[in-house]
DNA sequence: TCCAGTTTATGATATATGTCATATATTTAC
DNA sequence: GTAAATATATGACATATATCATAAACTGGA
């Protein structure tokens, strides 16, 4: 199996530094895992054994904390999964990933990467600067969330589902009313009833998963006034 | 000026994997500068222009997010703060850093650390290694604070300050109450409140910005029972 | 030393959010 | 296809948290 996927972003990013010889080397190991939705194929506390990128699909990345308190981290896309947050730092995963849709991974040898990261300049300085990137943006994410209220929070989700997944005004949520709590600190009770306010006021119209944007504008200014 | 101080962290860190002629390189270059207490040396929005490893003090990473708001973003001792989470994925800082007591700096090349990382594979590793925990504690802190009530809030960051800075049961807090609300996303009134309950209820004693800790279990079972 | 600004503190009150109870709708397992 | 589990929804109520007002304590500079 090589990588001439079409649309690789991991090729975009990183392929840019890779010579012939390398790419083989790097190719040769890949193996393409199609994952279902709705399940787990990273689970926290697992040793980190491979390099995995998201070459399709939609992911949530999720933990328990030390108090034993279940939340979910971040949403991912192609564009934003590299399984690297913690692949130098920790032997394990301090994170799991679930696919919220049917998914395709690649999966790479570590110690592959290892050595690139050792032997090639540009990959590393590439490596280094798509992670830096990628935990930027969640921890930008998990910032924006400490200091909005309930309104705010919950406007972020369903802005960020229409801005940076789906695109369109009209889309299925891809997570359920408990997993935006999880993400955003609320109460399930709390996350239904701010949904149902949205949609008594003409913000958004919801038909069970569905939902449909209908003043946008509105919804910016909820998020940006807490 | 080389880098001959005694108890350098990023010379534990960084140099094991630096040989002399790049040692000499390195440290050619650096500069070192003292900062004094409540001073911002880094501008969120500045051009990144060096690479900063904090030898001695403490200082506090804060920004301006999207909506005007201001927050901190965390705290750090030379443990745990070299300027790199920005560096190789943003051309500006999309934080400010303030030293919270008098701190020393040290300021190196920034083309050096580039030419560094692509000439030299188990420097790139470790620099990818630290900058992941680096980013990772910052993360599972603020992550830990979107599902805390006021008071997990307000204890977790009394035990952060008891447990990873000063380590002593009495301490002077290097902020106030307002940087802490700006920290756990609380309102200035509700961090005193709670601070008075925490005292009435002989969990710690209070003296301005005297703190001292009376029962730490009391404390952690706060921060763990939310 | 005094003034002006900031910080800490507390009360009164309004609003935001969580909890518990209950009901219906939807999904899953067999 | 049916039972059980889960997800969504809403009301009533309790608790958590913010806001506004006020005052005392502290801080830095003229």
């Amino acid at each position: 199996m090589n990588c001439s996927c079409e649309n690789c972003h991991i090729q975009a990013i990183f392929f840019k530094s890779i010579n012939g010889d390398e790419l083989d080397e790097f190719c040769g190991a890949r193996v393409e895992k199609i994952i279902p939705a709705r399940t787990t194929f990273i689970k926290q506390g697992d040793k980190i054994r491979s390099f995995k990128y998201l070459k399709e699909g939609l992911i949530k990345l999720h933990r328990v904390d030390s108090t034993g308190n279940k939340q979910i981290i971040s949403f991912g896309t192609p564009m934003d999964f590299v399984s690297i947050h913690n692949i130098f730092a920790e032997e394990r995963y301090s994170y799991s990933v679930t696919a919220l849709e049917t998914s395709t991974v690649c999966i790479f040898n570590i110690d592959i990467i290892k050595h690139l990261i050792k032997t090639n300049g540009k990959f590393a300085e590439n490596l280094i600067s798509t992670k830096s990137r990628a935990s930027n943006r969640i921890l930008s994410n998990s910032l924006d969330l400490i200091s909005k209220s309930m309104y705010g929070k919950v406007a972020s989700v369903i802005l960020f589902f229409h801005e940076k997944i789906y695109f369109t005004m009209g889309f299925d949520l891809p997570i359920s009313r408990k997993e935006i709590a999880e993400y955003t600190g609320l109460s399930i009770e709390t996350v239904i009833r701010v949904i149902s306010e949205f949609r008594r006021d003409g913000l958004i119209k919801v038909y069970g998963k569905r939902i449909e944007i209908i003043d946008k504008d509105g919804l910016i200014s909820i998020y940006e006034h807490s």
